[in-house]
DNA sequence: CATATTTTGTACCGATCGGTATGATAGTGT
DNA sequence: ACACTATCATACCGATCGGTACAAAATATG
């Protein structure tokens, strides 16, 4: 084993808690004595491990893509459900981690986005967020055109069209739950969005 | 007249680019040195006329609700167009003043609305936010109302969820138009949501 | 034990943060 | 003309910003 004293923090936890900050606070409002004092670390510890801020920031959306939010993209992947049920299970998901009481309230990749047209976020992150939402997005694409392979959806079934509508109503649950809507008036709407519609 | 020397300054533009300045950038991700360059004046001038840093965001905020975002809700107000019409006027509006070239991409309130619940924002601004977003909630809701007493939607139909789903699709669009996703995409994804449906 | 290596806490860096004191400037009212 | 008043530009305030130098502490290897 390689000399040198113990690192005497937990990486995976410190940068956990790096990315509750990030979703609680966003990038530009949050400060590195704010990240210091919750991940438990010193700012020499900080930056030996995770860089800057901005690469910190970058490591938090990837994370939060791994392990959170993207984390419902499996949903859609569950072949022995019928695809409303896949679509549905992934949005009931991913509004209940949005207002899940033991996170932050929204989306991190949401927030980010809206961050990243400020000017303030290096090209890197932009680019590293907008490749969160593809995913998501080519995730339910994928998703529908199975189903159409199968027979499951029409032939006329607009896959890209749907997942985008999707996307809409994630991310504007994402900023409602930011600002207290509760989550059954978001899923009632949901429902009269008519996106479960498979035709 | 009060005497003194004359404000060199135009007090509604200063304020107008201070808005365009939080739009832009948000509350945290704004300086003071960015509203003075972009208003063209002094801090003195900034702090004499407009209070602080959270006052002239409530300011701004208050200029957008008033000339910007929330002068879309005339349309719902125009009771020579069906129901159905006004409503589509309403949402082709405020999704057009989201990616105008002309201003910021999204929307000031979407994303106030978002760093409200960062803890960086003092209570009376988030209390302004809600407060916006509830008007354009009640709006879209009377409108309903108005036109279910006029028989012109059915008995049933639940204006309020509707309305939840109206903002759900803008505050989404919001956040999309700040990581580049075309309107023309948005706007076929809105019209797949049957929102516009009336029955 | 001695040395090399890594992490630790503290103390500090220049730059920028939001906000203000001050004196010059430009007007009004008498 | 003169006093008064409001705005101007500059220069500054303490606090905080993101980031680092440094030496003590702790571990591995020889």
């Amino acid at each position: 084993m390689t000399a040198g004293r113990k690192r005497e923090f937990d990486k995976d936890e410190a940068l956990k808690a790096a990315m509750l900050v990030f979703w609680e606070k966003g990038y530009a409002g949050t400060s590195m004595a704010d990240l210091t004092a919750r991940m438990g670390i010193n700012k020499p510890s900080l930056y030996a491990t995770f860089g800057n801020k901005e690469q910190l920031h970058r490591l938090a959306l990837e994370l939060y893509g791994q392990q959170y939010g993207g984390l419902n993209l499996v949903h859609l992947k569950d072949e022995s459900l019928p695809i409303r049920q896949r679509v549905e299970n992934f949005i009931k998901a991913v509004t209940e981690l949005q207002f899940d009481n033991q996170y932050p309230t929204g989306c991190l990749v949401s927030s980010s986005a809206t961050e990243s047209a400020s000017n303030n976020l290096p090209e890197d992150t932009v680019c590293a967020v907008k490749n969160m939402q593809k995913l998501t997005e080519s995730s339910l694409i994928e998703c529908f055109d199975q189903a159409k392979a199968a027979g499951e959806l029409p032939k006329d079934f607009d896959s890209k069209k749907k997942a985008t509508l999707i996307g809409l109503l994630l991310n504007g649950s994402a900023v409602m739950s930011r600002s207290g809507k509760p989550i059954e008036e978001i899923r009632a709407a949901i429902d009269l969005s008519f996106v479960f519609d498979t035709d």
